[in-house]
DNA sequence: TGTCGTATTATGGTATACCAACATACCGAC
DNA sequence: GTCGGTATGTTGGTATACCATAATACGACA
């Protein structure tokens, strides 16, 4: 989709290094579950999974590392990083208070094409959630953030966000699982995406602690329950 | 200092691995100014530097990549990460946002030791600032936050805040050598203390902000002057 | 004289070889 | 039977060898 906004002649060149790819598919791995909280990593059984030399891996995993997804045992090698409800719960208060801010920076530059994506990214959200997809869910909700923090130009705060939700991205997707059956999960994003396109900076920023707030308190319930 | 309280018997082994040695130098190289944004970081000229094989360099630098200090480009290989000032507003605004945060939630929850320490770092940043000694304002102000994170539980931001410090370190210097001229360095600190001691929320976080508006707005000119 | 092509070199990307340390299991002695 | 020691295998840490590519410089031809 948009192929012609911002392509133009370039070649694309897909400099795509075979760690990169490696980061990627790690990456996915863990967040989607293949690898659980605490599985050890072993280099050489991942070598042969991915199909790439060891100086590939560990240099994958430093990445990750660095990201916060993975960690590194002294003398027993990288483990995907657990996840307790303290520091599920720090990641949702930095949420929080990026979101929101995003979302009002968002909402006090009023900006036709960012409000026409904002609500493709709600009829995305609205399709996932009646389709009962749930990764094309968790996709058109992260699409739906993107639009917001790169119309506010926080690209930065974006980075951070990112890297935060794959940390608790299983609880994400049972967050979003559970938020449609108590509220319907598409309102409280429309609620933000009306606020914005109202330029109302300080609903906004509202409607975005009101959803995080209700998902964090799911995912507390969720992590307790599990203990 | 503090020998007894949690050393048992517990052999150090320093599993001081040859590579998070790398990444401290390098981090270190990067903020002190040694390298400057836009230096190419040439893997065999570090190895004979460091004294370390390429391995250890290639995944060291795979960690301040992830850590945003070092962007690698495509076929042409690692550089410092360059610092512009839309870039570095958005830094000053996210370390704004979770600095508040973490003092008002600090203010909150009165504690005698942290007061103390926050006391004693207090003390520390003023006899810095009296011997004009910059490298030790900057260690004793990175103290002093630490001490507010800590305290709030706010660990995760206190990482994201480290490592965005880590990228806006050559502003952050010539800050606080600037901000002594202007106002008294210290005095914001030691209103953010007062207020925290005070169990005074509000106060704590305006003041927090009223601090980094200051330090934002001097690292603007600095860095529109330099272009 | 300028431009195109080729050769050389430097650099990053990838693979692999080697080593040291930890864990485990087995065996012997008390 | 239990405790201790030794041997072996697995794993991560480190170093190095090899390859592909891109930049640069030099030379030839128009």
């Amino acid at each position: 989709m948009e192929q012609t906004q911002d392509s133009d002649l370039r070649i694309d060149h897909s400099p795509a290094t075979l760690r990169q790819l490696a980061v990627e598919r790690l990456r996915q791995a863990i967040i989607v579950g293949r690898f659980n909280g605490g599985d050890r990593l072993v280099e050489r059984t991942l070598c042969e999974q991915l199909g790439v030399s060891r100086s590939v891996v560990r240099e994958a995993i430093r990445y990750l590392e660095a990201e916060g997804l993975v960690e590194t045992l002294a003398r027993s090698g990288p483990v995907v990083a657990r996840l307790d409800w303290p520091r599920a719960r720090q990641i949702y208060d930095i949420r929080r208070l990026l979101e929101a801010d995003a979302a009002a920076a968002c909402a006090r530059k009023p900006d036709d094409a960012t409000k026409a994506r904002l609500n493709a990214a709600l009829r995305d959200l609205q399709a996932a959630f009646d389709a009962a997809a749930p990764q094309d869910l968790y996709a058109a909700t992260t699409v739906f953030y993107e639009v917001i923090f790169r119309a506010a130009g926080h690209d930065i705060a974006w980075e951070i966000v990112q890297r935060l939700n794959s940390r608790i991205s299983r609880l994400r997707a049972l967050t979003l699982a559970t938020t449609n059956r108590r509220v319907s999960g598409p309102a409280h994003m429309a609620r933000i995406a009306a606020a914005i396109c109202a330029n109302d900076a300080e609903g906004a920023a509202d409607a975005v602690r009101a959803h995080l707030g209700d998902a964090a308190e799911i995912a507390r319930s969720l992590l307790e329950d599990a203990r």
